[in-house]
DNA sequence: GCAAAAGTGTTATTGTTACACCCATGG
DNA sequence: CCATGGGTGTAACAATAACACTTTTGC
């Protein structure tokens, strides 16, 4: 570190992994980038700083809000990791700073005002190989992906998925389709009931579908769940 | 992002959360500053990226020989999470991207050809606020600490403190210096030598102490722990 | 032999899984 | 009254915790 040394500068851009189910599918928001390069590719949405004192927490929802018309509902956001390759974009030094959100299932896909080509694409297209993402956002998307399914199984993160008001079915199909697998239907009624501060019971019941109505809660206070909702295959067991 | 808007272009730096176990303790590698802002305070060990061309990552390792010595050896490095609150740094705009690093009991605590100021603290001290860090690097020590501590649950991590060749006792005072709690030895014997490749036995075995010999292993494969090795208090149970 | 630490066996308790069964509604 | 999902009971099984007990060394 000699005294004559220019400390370098780099562009700092926030990108999001923004995760909903849809149609029974784990989907993510992608954009389609209009300019060069990856021009015509599809893209996590984000964007740099909006200016030299914003705050990298405040971007990020920022974006959020810009591409998703969201704000404090029911919303998650969190930081998943930086990405600092030296040569992740071809134009100048970027680095990126990439965020996990988790929304419920939106009523208009491209809503907000911003009127950008946002739209939805289920996760498996992407990591497959089917679709593919512009810079290191294949990277990212997987990053996000394996975040979110390990924290269903220790924090409050699936209630993030579902609307305001929701029954254990509901949650249970969270859990299903963000992991890809069944879950014995009783027994996670019980678990989830069970875990303390994790469903606040609201007293009302669905009246719809074949069945009996099924009991509506709200998301409680506990972010970490106690006895964890543990997947078989995975991780470990 | 109209045309003729100026992306900010901002310093990364890079900080280390380097642990130990030493005399019983947890401790943090830390430097005295020389210059201001904060002159003469503690602070976590750091640096600039060296060029515009620097990884990230690559840099947090260079930082980490210049400041231990070490490289490839027991050594675990992994980031932490990225600090970007706009006035972080009274001087300009820095964001942070801090690294934690796990090493085991070095021979000498300011080795390595740098001779700079560095010296071990024991973590209590710093979050007891009996000492206090430069900038934001209290919060960023705590969120390494907790970091670690969870990671000793569900991965390997807990050997990147010992030394090539160890015992179980070893391993056991790792967990119990970094949680804070006793643990019974003879269940966490059964426990962590059940775990598929996670110690792999040499044939050695100790020869001093007062008791019976302990068998001595090295690291094995595995990095995630199946059944995992869980703390009673702290998160759940 | 005795102290000290390593390591094994055994049992009570707790948590999980599988599945039988009852409940409440719409048609 | 039957199909359909919601929700409870229960027994087999697996993991954990507590602790008695055996092993192997130095002195």
């Amino acid at each position: 570190m000699s005294s004559d040394w220019e400390i370098p500068a780099v562009a700092v851009a926030v990108d999001l992994v923004v995760l909903t189910v849809r149609s029974a599918r784990l989907q993510v928001l992608l954009v389609e980038r209009g300019i060069e390069p990856y021009a015509g590719k599809l893209a996590l949405p984000g964007g740099f700083l909006a200016s030299e004192r914003e705050d990298v927490d405040t971007a990020a929802g920022r974006e959020l809000a810009e591409e998703t018309g969201l704000r404090p509902e029911n919303l998650h956001l969190e930081q998943l990791r930086t990405y600092g390759a030296p040569n992740r974009d071809p134009r100048r030094r970027v680095i990126a700073v990439a965020y996990l959100a988790i929304v419920p299932d939106l009523p208009e896909p491209t809503a907000g005002g911003d009127a950008r080509s946002a739209r939805w694409v289920p996760v498996s297209q992407v990591l497959t190989r089917r679709a593919t993402l512009a810079f290191d956002h294949q990277r990212i998307l997987s990053d996000g992906v394996e975040r979110a399914r390990s924290r269903l199984e220790y924090s409050a993160l699936a209630t993030a998925f579902c609307p305001p008001q929701f029954t254990v079915a509901d949650l249970r199909n969270v859990y299903e389709i963000v992991w890809g697998e069944t879950l014995d239907p009783r027994n996670f009624h019980r678990k989830v009931t069970g875990v303390a501060d994790f469903l606040v019971p609201t007293g009302g019941h669905t009246t719809k579908h074949g069945g009996r109505p099924a009991a509506l809660y709200r998301r409680g206070t506990a972010d970490v769940l106690h006895p964890p909702i543990l997947r078989s295959t995975g991780g470990w067991r």
